[in-house]
DNA sequence: ATGGTGGCCCGGCCA
């Protein structure tokens, strides 16, 4: 079973593309963040002709989240669940394979003075308190999708230029580090320990061609999936030719 | 160099 994650920055701008990846990497789940579609405009029916089913949440302009799925989707939630009161299509879930899948995109704080790092640091603190009440780090769940997050400092082209900077901040590795003390792995890393190893490049300044990038998303795992991790990787591929995402996808690889 | 590129949709916001 193979799982992606992949912040695309506008599905409308990015289906050709996606659908051509879909095409040459075969994924059976892919979460997709950054749609940039109200749910009426979202492609449902050209996933399907592909063999997938799907799950939308998105507001039109900004955010939006999907999970595609062609081994099943089941018990589909938006948000953080019915009392939520988010405005903001961060956030969706469905059952796959038998695995609980969420994707995620985790907001951008922008810099550490800014009201948006707050909201980031409330957000988090949701998901974690959703993980608490809602779930069971015994069973299979991925929490996938883009945390504008670098785990540590292997996961950033230059950490000295990224200090008192959003992305690296203790508050935020701190959330992830209370994710990983409940229950979660990043699974990536089980597999691949190098630095070096980047999901996202800026679009300015050549970013991606000098190697400058971060690793922000992540497909965070509980031990039973972890345990059938075969397989880890970044498709850089991805960011490369015309019109790319400024993301590259993450996949996966699960025994059966 | 406080820029730059690319998405939204058409002036400015967001990443």
């Amino acid at each position: 079973m193979r799982i992606a994650t992949w912040n695309v920055n506008s599905l409308k701008a990015r289906l050709p593309r996606v659908e051509a990846w879909l095409s040459d990497l075969q994924p059976d789940v892919v979460c997709l963040q950054e749609t940039k579609l109200a749910d009426s405009a979202f492609p449902a029916l050209t996933f399907a002709a592909l063999g997938y089913e799907s799950v939308h949440h998105g507001e039109g302009r900004w955010n939006g989240v999907a999970i595609l799925s062609r081994v099943g989707l089941d018990d589909p939630m938006n948000g953080f669940g019915p009392d939520d009161d988010d405005p903001e299509a961060r956030l969706v879930w469905a059952t796959c394979g038998g695995i609980r899948i969420a994707s995620a995109y985790v907001p951008n704080g922008r810099s550490l003075d800014d009201d948006h790092y707050r909201y980031k640091l409330a957000w988090l603190a949701k998901l974690q308190a959703l993980l608490e009440t809602d779930h069971d780090p015994v069973g299979p769940l991925v929490i996938a999708g883009d945390y504008n997050i670098a785990p540590t400092d292997l996961d950033v082209w230059n950490p000295a230029r990224f200090e008192g900077a959003t992305h690296v901040s203790a508050p935020e590795r701190d959330a992830l580090a209370a994710m990983q003390a409940w229950g979660l792995t990043d699974s990536f890393r089980v597999l691949q320990p190098e630095a070096g190893l980047y999901s996202w490049w800026d679009y300015r300044g050549g970013s991606f061609h000098k190697k400058e990038g971060m690793r922000i998303d992540l497909l965070m795992a509980t031990r039973p999936v972890v345990d059938r991790l075969t397989f880890a990787t970044i498709d850089r591929n991805a960011r490369k030719g015309q019109q790319p995402s400024d993301h590259a996808p993450v996949l996966i690889d699960l025994a059966d």
